[in-house]
DNA sequence: CTAGTTAATTGTAATTTGCAAGTAACATTT
DNA sequence: AAATGTTACTTGCAAATTACAATTAACTAG
């Protein structure tokens, strides 16, 4: 390769989801360093090339630095580039986004979370970010157990029901879900657990050891 | 930013999928520089931020440069990066897979065409870039168009049937397929026009208008 | 004009989904 | 202790979708 050739900036911005008050939202950072300094943001750093094992790795770096823990669920979303995104010049940013239980966060970080449909004016191309991290999510929703990363350990049935409606953002029949979810053996029954109150209490259960399932689908 | 931070290597590599002799193929390219000069690998290159607008602009260059025209599907498919993936140090490749009908490629093209099942060994991290493209690829498949996007403008409902068939790598019923494909309006028959042959003449098709289409999918 | 081949449709059973109503299990109130 | 309210969960059935298998259609070649 040509040793004169410029190489541009490379960052990582995190798109960081969660639950509140039945909404879904993204936790953000205001910035400390110029450009946009003061401006909330996405949270988001440079690769550091000494460290980092990969983007990936940045991308952790960030969030643990932001949350103080790593996320249930982390994905990368999209590479976005150019000469506009950045006023620095050219720069690449590697979007990846994140699922995190609100019970996992203080109150100082429930502070920062803004719903996904009324979020302040950001910076850099930070609403294309979120625009597609959103679509991302609802896509992944509907054929995957991906939104119950959106909830703590232990969960019931109707929980779990509304957090794939926030995900979504459809109504899905509460007979049918049951069915498929169980069917599909992503969740398992915690035995002897359940949530109490002024009612019927309500069986808990937990993703099931693998991961990550995505539903069966047919042409 | 630390301007003395020291910023990775950025390039793109592309994965070229067409369907030859009816198997799923990539398109390889023989490396002209160090490293692995002389190597059979994915096409790809540096970005040049002086010239290209984003990366995919970068991508839509190397395949211009590899095939001579633009592909009739182009995606971003992931970032790859990391200490190790290049000798020459800490790099970042965005990679990119295409799809492109064999009757675009000329002679000598179809003779770079490989098997996806039967790669000659890839240098860098490119065989993972491929058994990533090929899991996206098939994933999609399921549920969108995109495999028509291997066919030339015209093509007869059993040439798509087979092309989805071997996206996807399993067998799919002839008259659900059919049924399924005609009702999402993914393709538009092409009145009076017929692929004729020793036997009854198929109706040519076309995509309709829409181009990428996801089918609508239920929990 | 018959055989061979591929295209396309039809019919039906099995499965999945949507909708609606009903039963179950609590706490709280009377 | 019985009635009430509320949420959890199940059941039943109609409607839609899918899988499987067989049949009909339209051509060419011999």
């Amino acid at each position: 390769m040509e040793p004169s050739m410029r190489q541009p900036l490379v960052m990582v911005d995190t798109a960081l989801f969660t639950i509140r008050d039945e909404r879904l939202c993204l936790i953000l950072a205001r910035r400390q360093e110029p450009p946009f300094a003061g401006v909330l943001a996405l949270p988001g750093g440079f690769v550091h090339v000494e460290e980092d094992a990969d983007t990936a790795m940045a991308a952790r770096r960030v969030i643990r630095h932001k949350v103080g823990f790593d996320a249930p669920y982390l994905e990368q979303l999209f590479t976005f580039s150019g000469p506009a995104r950045d006023p620095r010049g050219w720069s690449v940013s590697v979007a990846y986004y994140a699922l995190i239980p609100l019970s996992l966060l203080d109150q100082s970080q429930v502070a920062e979370t803004w719903p996904a449909e009324a979020l302040p004016p950001l910076p850099f191309d930070h609403s294309q970010i979120v625009a597609q991290a959103v679509e991302r999510l609802r896509s992944k929703a509907t054929y995957s157990s991906l939104p119950a990363f959106l909830l703590p350990g232990e969960f019931t049935m109707n929980e779990l029901h509304r957090i794939y409606e926030q995900s979504i953002g459809a109504r899905l029949d509460k007979a049918s879900f049951r069915h498929k979810i169980l069917e599909q053996g992503i969740i398992e029954a915690l035995p002897d657990r359940f949530r109490v109150g002024a009612h019927r209490p309500a069986q808990l259960y937990r993703l099931a050891s693998t991961a990550l399932t995505p539903f069966e689908r047919k042409i």
